[in-house]
DNA sequence: ATAGGGCTTCCAGTAACTGGAAGCTCAAGG
DNA sequence: CCTTGAGCTTCCAGTTACTGGAAGCCCTAT
């Protein structure tokens, strides 16, 4: 299989694909003319890593997972406690960006939005203090 | 006002301010030294920064809304507009979050983290498609 | 022979800093 | 007066995970 084939079976663009092989993810083959010639193993790592970064795994999570994946002997612990972990900064993630959005939210409601200049939004952004007025 | 009590009176790490200025987002004074001298307007918009990168807003909103909190002639609705596409922006971060955190929390649940290698988190990874066993 | 599309590599840029190196300035102590 | 140390300066590199673009080879069809 060419690139352009395991791009369109795995739906990772080319480019993503060079850049794993190049980051030490995957190992595929040359073809005689320089071409990568990827194996069915290659694609399925391809779909693996498509499907852990859409969870959000970070890159170096993905590695760990993938040779976990590849280890008959792991431990499904190993496993289950990368996926914790990245579970724990997604709500930590979640957590911070409710915040925001719970400040900001306030903030856009007591904003007139009009032609006048007078703004809520850049007095509070100027000094959390002067809240009020 | 040297740097380093800026830094204190903002709470802005020392290169972040040298970085903010790097970028066009102020413009601090030369003493005779070289060192830089801060106005408290400098200050001002420091905090100005802090706090609306505090709330998320890219560099780019920053550096429209410190311009918009500069003109006396800006009309809120300007303002509320920038504010209402970042509230949007961060709605859809969370979205995606929880999309994520809800299929990873399923797959954690479903594992038993002990010693054997069977894993569903993995198996999932490997192909949504195995759905069961 | 040539045109095109796919493949190759390599370089640069993205967002917003952060760390580190080399070196100047300033205030205090001996 | 000299030294020491903190604070300041600039510049370069690294971070995350790609993405875009340039220059050029390969293969197939006309």
């Amino acid at each position: 299989m060419n690139i352009g084939e395991v791009s369109g079976r795995s739906g990772l663009p080319t480019k993503t694909i060079r850049y794993y092989e190049d980051i030490g993810l995957i190992h595929p083959n040359r073809s005689g003319n320089g071409y990568r010639a990827f194996s069915e193993t290659d694609l399925h790592k391809l779909v693996f890593l498509g499907r852990a970064r859409a969870l959000g795994f970070s890159i170096e999570d993905c590695r760990t997972l993938l040779a976990l994946y590849e280890d008959d002997s792991r431990e499904s612990a190993q496993v289950k406690a990368v996926a914790q972990g990245h579970l724990a900064q997604i709500d930590a993630k979640i957590a911070q960006l409710r915040s925001m959005r719970e400040t900001l939210s306030t903030l856009v409601a007591s904003c007139q939005g009009d032609n006048r200049p007078d703004c809520p939004i850049l007095r509070d952004l100027a000094g959390a203090a002067d809240d009020q007025k």
